[in-house]
DNA sequence: GTGAAAGCGCTAACAA
DNA sequence: TTGTTAGCGCTTTCAC
């Protein structure tokens, strides 16, 4: 065998020249079998004489070979990737569903491309149609827009789709959601449970699908238990402390103040405790608002007193979303499933909190 | 035109058979045009006329077609994406730090292929392997383990690869770290200037890069400041709740217990938070342990007592990294660089509790 | 302005 | 057990 071919990889170092990747046909040249061996051994297909894939595998090692699997996911169809399309990677309920995600992705032998919308419908629009020009095997999406007609012809092409945490706007596909009606009445009982009559709701913007679905459960359990619905203690808007601030302050002021709040997601709960502690001045001050977070956070049990929450779960949301992609994967044609996790009431303190007592 | 042609997509809807996707040729016949054109009607190249262009366009949307951007990929040799691994995405410092390189990755018109390790030097050869195998433009990597020269034939194909918040093990390549032992050595200065003799750590597992250059900061500051180093107040282990609460339980029955903590990571100072509140029982019970934690982390402000901290900026490291190799990608072949990002002490209360007054 | 031909690196189908 | 041939769907090159 003359290893003086012009081939890349040539030397003693297992490096090509800079820019030059060795292909199974230098691979087979350097080993000097056919082309299709060298794909067998790189496969671990049956088929191939020991001592012809030993040789094999030492003319890999030395030039370094890697399969090109762009060109094997050309010629098979499938690319062994899933696409996750997810509001923002850096919020808490994102990353756990993420990991979730990727775990089960990576049991089914399978790579997450994944991407954060930032709650804007045409960038979510883009993200999407990105993955499936990468003919991804299947997509995870988190909406932020309300139509999804764009993905009819890749559903059409046999492409899974999975949404999860908001329904799709106008397409007929598996959903996996929280119940968010629910968990939110569930949240406003054991208010109205511990005493309160006057409760406020402080949301995420309409736009949103949840924040929608959760002032409605909150708007159910306040007709249920015979009280006035009051616009002004409600707020729909974006999580920030300004706005949040500012509403609290003007709610306060109200010639009836509510007495308690049930906060739509975490980002509310903490803005609405960062508003009070500013208010309250730490422990003293005013009396303290009783307060039921939708959505559980980490330090929510340390915090004084702890944060009373809805809980829900990301871990859950994601797993399932993905082992149902995977399931559909396999062949599963069945019709479309809409799945809904219950939450759980987290009792720690703060929803806990007596109202004042009655004193003009 | 004929429209009745065998071609998938046909009939009034932008649907194709079940498991077909149309390709170039197809929109080509669709149109009546050569292949080519489609070709630089989707790249959105110049030389086409108008209204040729405009018939493409048309039968694009009839037949519902979709580059495929593996057999792009293919031919190009570049995928307009980048592999991102690290250790777990549900931890708020890596979910910051891959927000970050998301975003730097868009604005190059790239995409993230991400993957978590799990600690796991295994994992991550497994996980680099297939992103190379993918063909990613770049790869940015949070070693788990210390050895990579597996990566050589990549880097020689022309792979860019920056390694964050770890060096890697045996290759020269780009690397962005937190300055680890200086920011120690700050935490324990703190404590120092605050009055504090006896001063633990409790630092992550001694596998962790991190970890050990924590500890050598925190030794740097006894020494300097001429107090003895004391292997009984310092725990090297997984930030677990059981065994840091067992380890605290163990020092504060030591013959002089320490009355401050430097934590190696915020993990591990959210277990000594549970340890100690559960020890406490809350705001009585025992005498107060100082505490400066490292790495900040969500709502350390509106803990009682505050939560001091040395704050990092995973968004920085993960933007720089991702500048980093997006500016390799684009041709800077200057030599290896390796930046350190300095941390930054931020005083919340519990990095400021004084000593008890000697009474023992 | 447009199109035909070649080939990216691999796998599937079929010889030998 | 091994090798040969034909494409996967696109971009590149070059001819019209």
């Amino acid at each position: 065998m003359d290893d003086r071919e012009v081939s890349p990889g040539e030397g003693r170092q297992a490096v090509g020249v800079h820019g030059v990747r060795p292909t199974m046909k230098d691979v087979a040249e350097a080993a000097g079998v056919g082309f299709k061996t060298v794909s067998r051994v790189v496969n671990g297909e049956p088929g191939v004489n020991a001592a012809t894939a030993q040789r094999v595998r030492v003319a890999i090692e030395r030039l370094g070979y890697r399969r090109n699997d762009s060109a094997r996911v050309l010629r098979r169809g499938r690319t062994a990737s899933v696409g996750l399309v997810i509001e923002d990677v850096a919020d808490p309920f994102y990353s756990e569903l993420t990991r979730a995600v990727e775990e089960v992705a990576r049991a089914n032998g399978s790579l997450v491309l994944a991407g954060s919308s930032a709650e804007d419908p045409e960038r979510e629009r883009e993200l999407v149609q990105t993955l499936c020009a990468r003919r991804v095997d299947g997509l995870i999406v988190v909406p932020a827009g309300t139509s999804h007609e764009y993905l009819l012809p890749d559903l059409a092409a046999g492409m899974a789709v999975v949404f999860v945490d908001r329904p799709a706007g106008d397409i007929d596909t598996d959903t996996i959601l929280t119940a968010n009606a629910l968990g939110a009445r569930a949240g406003v009982e054991h208010l109205i449970r511990h005493g309160h009559r006057r409760i406020a709701f402080v949301g995420d913007a309409p736009q949103v699908f949840t924040a929608v679905e959760r002032e409605r459960g909150y708007r159910e359990a306040l007709a249920a238990a015979g009280l006035p619905a009051d616009d002004s203690l409600v707020f729909m808007g974006p999580p920030r402390l300004t706005p949040i601030r500012a509403v609290l302050e003007e709610m306060s002021r109200l010639a009836e103040p509510p007495t308690a709040v049930l906060t739509g997601n975490s980002r509310s709960t903490v803005a609405v405790l960062r508003s009070l502690a500013s208010v309250d001045g730490g422990a003293g001050g005013r009396r303290r608002l009783a307060l039921v977070g939708f959505d559980d956070f980490e330090l929510a049990d340390l915090l004084v007193p702890g944060v009373t929450v809805v809980a829900q779960e990301p871990r859950q949301l994601g797993r399932i979303a993905a082992e149902l992609l995977f399931r559909r994967l396999a062949g599963d044609h069945g019709p479309s499933q809409r799945i809904e996790l219950s939450t759980r009431l987290v009792a720690r303190g703060s929803g806990e909190i007596p109202p004042p007592v009655e004193s003009g």
